[in-house]
DNA sequence: ATTCTTGCAAATCATTTGCACTTTA
DNA sequence: TAAAGTGCAAATGATTTGCAAGAAT
């Protein structure tokens, strides 16, 4: 369960961001989502709300929300990138088939003993596969 | 250390993939690559041995090979796929500062608890950070 | 001969950039 | 009001595609 933040402007300002119009709905947009959506799905969900969006300035709003740590780009098959809110504690699963990509407590996992002499920043678990929900549909076909 | 196949074109047409010279020639290359090249590397590096090798048939051949499931594309972050001939006993780091990425002998961790009734395909563990001589260089600087 | 592959060029798609205008602190 | 952010359109870069010519069985 991800603890959510009321006040975006105020969270992103003590980070040091402008608290633009934009960047809040896209941070509370973010928030909300269940999905790791891709740039074009934020725009695509946010345009409604906010005819004058552009999607360079969700590119620009998600790359400054990386480069700051808030947000981390989860690196799946498929020609666009995907983003979640940071959380180093949880790793991820991506249905091959609905694209969705699920949240898992487990816990990365401890850099090994051969990365002695690296300095590990982060790691990226991500299994692959298809869902309950999609198996279901397979199978029923 | 991976073993080497001697004969390319055999274990191609093993896997019922007509083994023409340049997907042989790919092919080879990539299992003398240290470097888990991108599409880039490699057409840069075969071309002044085959001159009209193409950017495309370096796409097709390698989209064939992770079809067929003899390479597997690494997400690591930055604009290109990276590729990686299909061993699922190893792990990746990834160095942001030369881009290199290394193999670890690590074991890919199991499925947690949490996967039940997912069905699981593969996964992915990417450690990133700072490799040992990028460190030292950065030391000196 | 038929089928598959190659290579070129054009097309597409994600992402970045330059710049005039607007907003934020 | 000074500094930073936005939005448009054009540029870039990776990847895909259509198609004519070439190679393999």
């Amino acid at each position: 369960m991800r603890t959510f933040i009321a006040r975006s402007d105020v969270f992103l300002r003590e980070r040091g961001i402008k608290a633009s119009f934009q960047r809040v709905k896209i941070f509370d947009y973010l928030q909300h989502s269940q999905e790791h959506p891709s740039v074009s799905k934020i725009f695509q969900d946010l345009n409604p709300h906010i005819p004058s969006l552009s999607r360079a300035t969700v590119y620009n709003t998600i790359n400054l929300f990386v480069e700051k740590k808030l947000v981390i780009p989860i690196q799946v098959e498929g020609p666009e990138s995907r983003y979640d809110l940071a959380d180093p504690t949880h790793t991820h699963f991506h249905c091959t088939v609905c694209a969705r990509i699920f949240d898992l407590d487990a816990d990365p996992p401890a850099a090994p003993a051969e990365l002695r002499g690296f300095r590990v920043e982060k790691s990226q678990v991500i299994y692959s596969g298809v869902c309950p929900e999609c198996l279901a549909k397979s199978a029923k076909a």
